[in-house]
DNA sequence: GGTAGTCCCTGTAGTAACTGCAGGATCAAG
DNA sequence: CTTGATCCTGCAGTTACTACAGGGACTACC
């Protein structure tokens, strides 16, 4: 019952956009095993959990290089858990710095949009504040 | 003393890359207002203050979309208090989405990191975890 | 067996916001 | 007058897709 899928059937399943999966083929990162006599792709089911593992971690966050290299790793064996285990932290520290300028960001708006009464005239001490070079980043 | 200054003294000032400056102008944002005989752009006090807003505003994470509705806002002065406002805070509620976002994921990948020994051995939680299908994402 | 509608194929272009480079002209200092 | 820094232009590359056009294939129904 369980034949090779096609490339609609696998994005459904899968839920990701169709035009992703021929993205990933044209980059050599995830391949159709098998073609029909049509020239249609036929993806085994080991060709959809390379899939799956790869738009997994693209949903985690980490760089098409990296799902590359975690892909090889795993997939060669060649990997230490203290290897994956690194890129992870790694790349959970990205992650951290990237909330803390975000959080440093949000600040910085909340404090110029503070300044303002909402009203109707153009002259207001936001715009000021937006034209000043900033203090709080750089 | 303060005549017109070139494309490489208005980045250092401003602290950007020289090609930004260019770049803004290919797409009409910003410009120079006029050129040396040798076709060298000549940045006036005026120009540069207006580049400033525009960088400015990209440091606070404004689109270029809505750094060009800003700069029109503002120098036609056809603009209301109000209207900035809104677009700031609109553009905050952005940024706290995707601080939120980002909790989340770090949460996960917190979760997923935590499985593992760092043992060198290939067999480990943190791989199966990230292979199989995401509960907390999606 | 025909036909309508849905799928699939390919190549290509577009998105955001730059960044970098090659090849050549110009400028400023010594 | 020469050397090195700066400037000019056009164009390619980056990341991770997404969308579209023009055409072939498959499925269901009558």
């Amino acid at each position: 019952m369980k034949g090779p899928l096609k490339r609609g059937t696998v994005a459904k399943l899968l839920d990701c956009n169709i035009e992703t999966i021929r993205y990933y083929e044209s980059i050599d990162l995830v391949a159709a095993s098998a073609r029909s006599d049509a020239g249609h792709r036929l993806f085994s089911q080991a060709d959809i959990e390379r899939l799956r593992f790869a738009l997994r971690l693209r949903q985690l966050g980490f760089a098409l290089a990296e799902v590359r290299e975690l892909l090889t790793m795993t997939e060669k064996q060649t990997f230490s858990c203290k290897q994956v285990a690194g890129m992870a932290e790694m790349h959970l520290s990205q992650i951290h710095r990237k909330v803390a300028d975000l959080r440093q960001l949000a600040a910085s708006l909340e404090e110029i949009t503070s300044q303002c009464q909402r009203t109707d005239t153009p002259d207001c001490a936001l715009v000021l504040s937006l034209k000043a070079p900033s203090k709080t980043l750089n």
